[in-house]
DNA sequence: GTAATTCTTTACAAAATCTTTATGCCGCTA
DNA sequence: TAGCGGCATAAAGATTTTGTAAAGAATTAC
């Protein structure tokens, strides 16, 4: 019998297990609960969960080591629970491998859908060379990207952005991994570049560059490319 | 019906005829399996597969043997499963005609990307010696170029230039393969000549070569040639 | 051996790209 | 509502990359 629709939540806070239990159940996954840190790892590797959903504030135990943890064993999707102004916190777990964040208070159907947004994500094959989003397309053996099947001139810096966005649809990617992959491991002050870039790549793919609808700013923490439906 | 998506394994090992099915058999292949080099023969002569995996280590008859055999009336990808530390069998193996290797123990998503490399490549026909290309023209046989069918006069560096552009038509080549391509993995630092090249065959083939509709230059990257309707 | 062809190298001009600066916007908070 | 921080955008300046002509070197043909 194979894992299916397992989902560990992670959280000390009774009420808000309470919520998804009961939400992400109605959804047709199986949620197994852990209050605390160590019993939430325990948890994740007795149970090999589809995906994990873990709260920054743990009492017994830094949400961010928990994740740290993880990750050193385990590549399940997980997604972040995390206050609003806490951007830190969250730009440092998604550096250290978290997939995603949602804010408390957190509106539920968001959390699902960014929930089957990471299932999808990574059940798709990384090795494909072209792939597909809405009215775009990159063919990365031919180092093309497309709109509406018509080749966009872009530079060897625009194609890199395009490129990490391609291979991480719905995930968001922070300005620090962003600067890093483009620029090297030096200019991780500014992120001045980046928001040109993002401009620039805005106006070659998007209809409308000041209400983007492919790459999204995530104020505080980074960039992400939306899946639009082919 | 045709062969669709079938694969002949030839391999006396029952253990690793039994992994190839199921791993295969999940990524929506047919496998049909056969212990002796014999069967094998036939089953491919029967069957009509898109490839072949054949173990050299038969017991009843010599891999090689079974390889020769084929190729005198097919030309269906064949892949080599090889033990390490035998190299000596896999030139061979490769010099008669088989498409590529694999040494045991394999990595099995390693076989299958090279299952999916050869049967992509044997599909596209590359082994055509006219390609046309808008107003253009090669015909590797004869090692000429025509624009508006008139035969084009190349000097042999250039000639190399169109070969390597109309057997990737769209597709960037860097400079860096065009230079080792062309003269050697020595010259990598500079790609002087190249600039020189370019302009010459862009002088040849293009209207306008300040305007360049057939060989496009893609700024720090490298070259390609466009497909053009025809 | 000489002429013609082709290749390599140089030098400079032109174009493309990247970086920086400046300015304005928007949402949030005091 | 004024001020602040993060973001968007245009545009100027700096830098890198590319295009092209032309001269010298090497190779090939006769």
């Amino acid at each position: 019998m194979t894992a299916q629709n397992k989902i560990v939540v992670i959280d000390d806070e009774s009420q808000i297990r309470k919520i998804l239990s009961i939400t992400l159940g109605a959804e047709g996954f199986k949620v197994i609960e852990a209050s605390k840190g160590k019993e939430g790892i325990v948890s994740v590797a007795n149970n090999h969960p589809q995906i994990v959903i873990l709260d920054l504030g743990l009492p017994d135990e830094d949400g961010l080591t928990v994740l740290k943890e993880i990750r050193t064993w385990s590549n399940v999707p997980i997604i972040i629970l995390s206050v609003r102004n806490s951007e830190d916190d969250i730009v440092k777990a998604l550096d250290l491998g978290a997939d995603d964040y949602v804010t408390k208070p957190f509106n539920t159907a968001e959390l699902i859908a960014r929930i089957r947004a990471n299932i999808r994500r990574t059940q798709q094959p990384d090795n494909q060379s072209v792939i597909v989003n809405g009215d775009l397309k990159i063919d990365i053996s031919k180092r093309l990207v497309y709109k509406n099947n018509e080749e966009l001139k872009v530079t060897s810096t625009e194609y890199m952005l395009f490129y990490l966005f391609f291979r991480n649809i719905d995930k968001v990617l922070t300005h620090n991994f962003l600067l890093k992959e483009i620029w090297g491991p030096v200019h991780t002050e500014d992120s001045q570049y980046l928001r040109v870039f993002i401009g620039q790549i805005r106006k070659k793919i998007e209809d409308d560059p000041a209400h983007p609808q492919y790459i999204i700013t995530d104020s505080g923490v980074g960039y992400r490319m939306k899946l639009l439906s082919n």
